[in-house]
DNA sequence: CACCAGGCAAGTA
DNA sequence: TACTTGCATGGT
C-alpha cells in the first residue's frame, strides 16, 4: 500500500497534533531513506529466529549464525525440533550467548510442534493480541521480541518499541511520558492508523535514522529531521 | 584496550 | 517497583 504525505485516506488532518507530527516525521525518513525492506528473511520462521538471535547482538553476526543454519540443512521446525541444544548451540556460535539462545530457539520451536503442526506461518491466523501472550509465555521471548515475531514474520499491527525508539523519541524531544515499553508503544498506536506497512517501515527506519544519525547527541549533524522539529 | 550490538531472566534492595 | 548482573561473539 502507498501511505503519501497528508493525502492518504488514513491521514486525518482533524486529530491530535502528535498524529500529523508522526506522519511527517514518518515521511521525512522514508523520503531522505528509502524503504529498508525488513525483515530480511525467506520464511516466518527465518525472521522469528533472527529476531531471538539478535537480542544484544550485532545483525551482522546474527546474519552469519543464520547461514550456519541453514549449511546444516536445519531452517526447518522439524529438524530443529530433533537437534541436540548442544549441537544448536555450536550452529549459532557466532551470535554470542549461544547456550542461551540454543535453549531459547528450541522453546519456540517446541510449541510450534506440539502445537502448531510445524507451521509458524499458522501462527499469523490466531488474534494479534492472543497471540502475543502466548509469545510472552515462551522462555526467552520478551516484549521487544514478541512484537518483532508478530510484525515481521506474522505480519500483525504492532508497533515495535527497541533501544532505538526510546532514544530518537527522547532525543528529538517528541515523548516525554513513562520509561516503560508499553507506555512508548501505545504512543504510536495511538497516534497513528494500526497498518503493517507503516509500523514495518517506520521501526526500520528508526533503527537505521540512529545507527547513522542519532547516536549520542540529541541532534547529529546531518539529521535529516531538524525541518520537522520544533 | 574498552565499549557496543535490532534483550531477557533472575537476583537484589 | 527499579536497578544490577550474566550471557558471549565479533566489530570499531
Amino acid at each position: 500500500m502507498q501511505l503519501r504525505r497528508n493525502t492518504h485516506p488514513l491521514f486525518d488532518s482533524r486529530l491530535n497534533g502528535t498524529h500529523a507530527r508522526l506522519w511527517n516525521i514518518f515521511h521525512t525518513l522514508l523520503e531522505s531513506f528509502g524503504r529498508r525492506n525488513w525483515w530480511p528473511g525467506e520464511t516466518s520462521l527465518e525472521i522469528a529466529i533472527g529476531a531471538i538471535l539478535t537480542q544484544n547482538t550485532s545483525w551482522r553476526n546474527v546474519e552469519k549464525a543464520i547461514e550456519s543454519i541453514k549449511v546444516h540443512d536445519a531452517l526447518r521446525v522439524d529438524k530443529l525440533y530433533a537437534m541436540d541444544n548442544e549441537v544448536l548451540a555450536q550452529i549459532i556460535r557466532s551470535s554470542g550467548c549461544y547456550n542461551i539462545k540454543a535453549n531459547r530457539l528450541k522453546a519456540l520451536v517446541n510449541v510450534i510442534h506440539n502445537e502448531y503442526d510445524d507451521n509458524m506461518f499458522e501462527l499469523n491466523s490466531i488474534d494479534m493480541w492472543r497471540m502475543r501472550e502466548i509469545l510472552l509465555g515462551i522462555a526467552g521471548i520478551g516484549k521487544e521480541t514478541a512484537d518483532s515475531i508478530l510484525l515481521y514474520a506474522l505480519e500483525k499491527p504492532v508497533f515495535v518499541v527497541d533501544a532505538y525508539t526510546k532514544r530518537f523519541l527522547i532525543n528529538h524531544g517528541i515523548y516525554n511520558g513513562d520509561n516503560h515499553y508499553d507506555a512508548f508503544q501505545r504512543f504510536f498506536m495511538e497516534n497513528l492508523p494500526h497498518d503493517v506497512y507503516l509500523f514495518n517501515e517506520f521501526h526500520a527506519l528508526i533503527v537505521y535514522l540512529c545507527q547513522s544519525y542519532c547516536k549520542k547527541t540529541p541532534l547529529c549533524a546531518g539529521c535529516p529531521l531538524k525541518g520537522d522539529l520544533k
